[in-house]
DNA sequence: TAATTATGCGGAACAATGTTCCGTTTTGTC
DNA sequence: GACAAAACGGAACATTGTTCCGCATAATTA
């Protein structure tokens, strides 16, 4: 899902033995590239405002193409709520490496969290869904912690290198507080999970320069 | 909801000026009482076999009922849904009394856990729905907590009292505890939040003994 | 370039389900 | 027993997920 295959798997014309025999399968095509593009974005922003219930004829509608379309390209309503997830949470993951690159250790660390929170405060609606027990939601947690993980993970030994965060905090801990902090938020009011998740990232700091200290509690 | 009001709340027929003004409101007609009854039956049954999406034609064939009559008692779903849950809630907290004056204390107290534990694990669904948003829900929370922790707090005072349990725990946050312990079990096996479950009523029943020794962690 | 064909598209139609409406029935009262 | 208010039943309506199939179009081939 979402990493389109730009022409058939084969190569392009030779090894093949015979000339008239099965033409493999064609290129995907442009259009329909085109449309499965249309749609997430579609729903990205749909489900951003009437949740993760919304219609799917609006989507739909938003993306420009028919019902019919959207059932070709995401057999299941759950299979395109799947397949925006997965790209949020790739594009959460690959802030990542880009936070990294433009700011310091620490400074890289807390902005990550802040975008890893915002990204949850609009999941609401959706932790009901992956425990509403379709398959379709099956491999979601797998992949939410496989992509995740590893980023977070990163950022904080980048940091605790530096002697700017403390170096003993799991990264999958940290996801799932932050998560559950977050997800108590009511409303469209970010502001006191910033404040938490801030007070968390300092608890992090503060932590490095307890053990230079060494003291740890 | 759910308690009925066996005739108007007018007094009979005195205490009104005059003979052929307004006739007061009637008395709940005794059919309708019966259909009320029934369908919280029938509610009850279903949810826990087909869970609380079940279609409220289903609820109303089981009744015995049309669906008009479903709707003329619970103007919506959610309505319904809250009643059953009501209900239930209520149950759990009466059981509280009668295990007190069937058996000691601790042994009380831990049987209503247990029974606690069991309503806790047949919400699976629920959760998501009191999250919903849906207003019908909001009264819920508050209900839950304003039954549940008076039946659990006069459980752990007559355990304390007896000195058979801790007396520094606070009901709500052992509710909540349980709530989640229970909420996380998968399927339909509540073998390991009922051992978790009983960790803890016999973590309260250390405590005894250990602040007798007055040795408080 | 023109013909061919697999691929994809659109949206009407179907199915399931929440909700409303209204003619009919039942109940309580006089 | 007659009457009116209350309640009942279920057909009909509205919304939404899903399927189906005739038609359009992009890729391929001659």
């Amino acid at each position: 899902m979402f990493r389109f295959v730009k022409g058939s798997i084969v190569d392009d014309k030779s090894d093949d033995q015979g000339d008239a025999l099965v033409p493999r399968c064609r290129a995907v095509r442009a259009d329909a590239q085109r449309n499965t593009h249309a749609l997430l974005d579609a729903a990205l922003a749909v489900f951003a405002t009437s949740g993760v219930d919304a219609p799917v004829r609006e989507i739909a509608v938003k993306a420009g193409v028919g019902v019919g379309t959207l059932y070709r390209h995401f057999p299941q309503r759950a299979d395109l709520v799947a397949a925006v997830f997965r790209h949020e949470v790739d594009a959460c993951a690959d802030a990542a490496p880009v936070l990294a690159a433009e700011h310091g250790p620490s400074e890289a660390l807390a902005l990550w969290m802040q975008r890893y929170a915002d990204f949850i405060a609009t999941k609401r609606g959706l932790a009901s869904a992956l425990h509403s027990g379709n398959p379709a939601f099956d491999s979601l947690p797998a992949y939410f912690q496989k992509r995740l993980v590893p980023a977070l993970r990163t950022l904080l030994d980048a940091a605790a290198v530096a002697g700017e965060a403390r170096a003993d905090v799991d990264a999958y801990e940290l996801l799932t507080a932050v998560a559950n902090l977050c997800m108590q938020v009511d409303g469209g009011c970010p502001a006191p999970a910033h404040r938490m998740v801030a007070l968390l990232v300092d608890g992090l700091r503060y932590g490095a320069r307890a053990s230079s200290d060494g003291s740890i509690d």
